[in-house]
DNA sequence: CCTAGAGTCCGTAGTCGCTACGGAGTCAAC
DNA sequence: GTTGACTCCGTAGCGACTACGGACTCTAGG
């Protein structure tokens, strides 16, 4: 199978196919006599794999264990759930932040009657926290964990 | 005012106002003799007014309109407002996401009784959903607004 | 057989929002 | 005078891709 059928069928983009190979998500593909890769169904199948577990909001990183996991026979169900559990964790983390912002970001636009207000309290919003000595001085940690990615997010 | 004492008034980080200065999201700040940059109190609030949309989970891009918009003495409330909506509208487009993936996560979970479970629930809802015939193809485009940014989340 | 167009190869650079590094210069206190 | 803290600058790294360019290969139509 060629890379571009594989990348339908597992619903991988085809230069990130080449990609997880690169970094050694994936092996390396075999190689027909023309130098094209040449995928199994099995690699499809692993493809699909980490597109799952990406869909379920895993890292490269964990997907990676998780594959390692699944290869063994035994099953060491014990790792497995951990991960999942603690990524489950981040996700619920991750929920608050955004639903913070959300409420607080409801409650500005709502106390925006529109129009040609003097004192925009959007702007008002962020220039009132901004006059105040310091106090967003104790979320700057907090900020890089709850926006990161977000404008990817919207392209 | 020195430039780490601008971070530690801001909350910004002092590499990242350096960051900010040289994408040209601040203006440049001015010299001293020795070279060193000098922050007036209004440059520090502009700083906090960053901050505090990175905060709320602006983008860079989005602040730098806010900034622009909120520099004109008449105001445009509109385009302030029509920003932070789609921008709410973004927030809560990704609630949704994670929370479907903390739902999903939460029953794969919930279905391992743990300890040594012969097929592992967790990993067998990957597998299986990789053994449906690209069922999977049609969330590529989800996957990648969904998920980004997830993993330095955690860091 | 020739040619056009599609597909594949590879390496590299760009994205976002920082953060970290290294080597040099500067400043304040002892 | 010397130490240590601070600042300067440019560049590279992160994660997870995506895009590009130039070379090669394949396939279908004429």
């Amino acid at each position: 199978m060629k890379i571009s059928e594989a990348a339908t069928a597992s619903g991988c983009h085809l230069e990130t196919i080449r990609y997880y190979e690169r970094i050694g998500l994936l092996p390396k593909a075999a190689r027909g006599d023309n130098g094209y890769r040449d995928y199994t169904a099995a690699e499809v199948q692993q493809l699909r794999f980490i597109a799952r577990g990406r869909d379920l909001g895993f890292s490269l990183e964990e997907i990676q264990s998780l594959l390692a996991l699944a290869e063994q026979t035994n099953m060491p169900c014990g790792d497995v759930d951990r991960l999942a559990r603690a990524h489950l964790v981040c996700i619920q983390a991750r929920i608050r932040e955004l639903r913070r912002m959300a409420d607080e970001l409801t409650l500005t636009i709502a106390a925006c009657a529109g129009g040609a207000c003097g004192g925009c309290a959007i702007l008002g919003n962020l220039q009132a926290s901004a006059e105040l000595p310091a106090a967003s001085a104790v979320t700057a940690k907090r900020r890089q964990r709850a926006v990161a990615g977000r404008s990817s997010a919207r392209s």
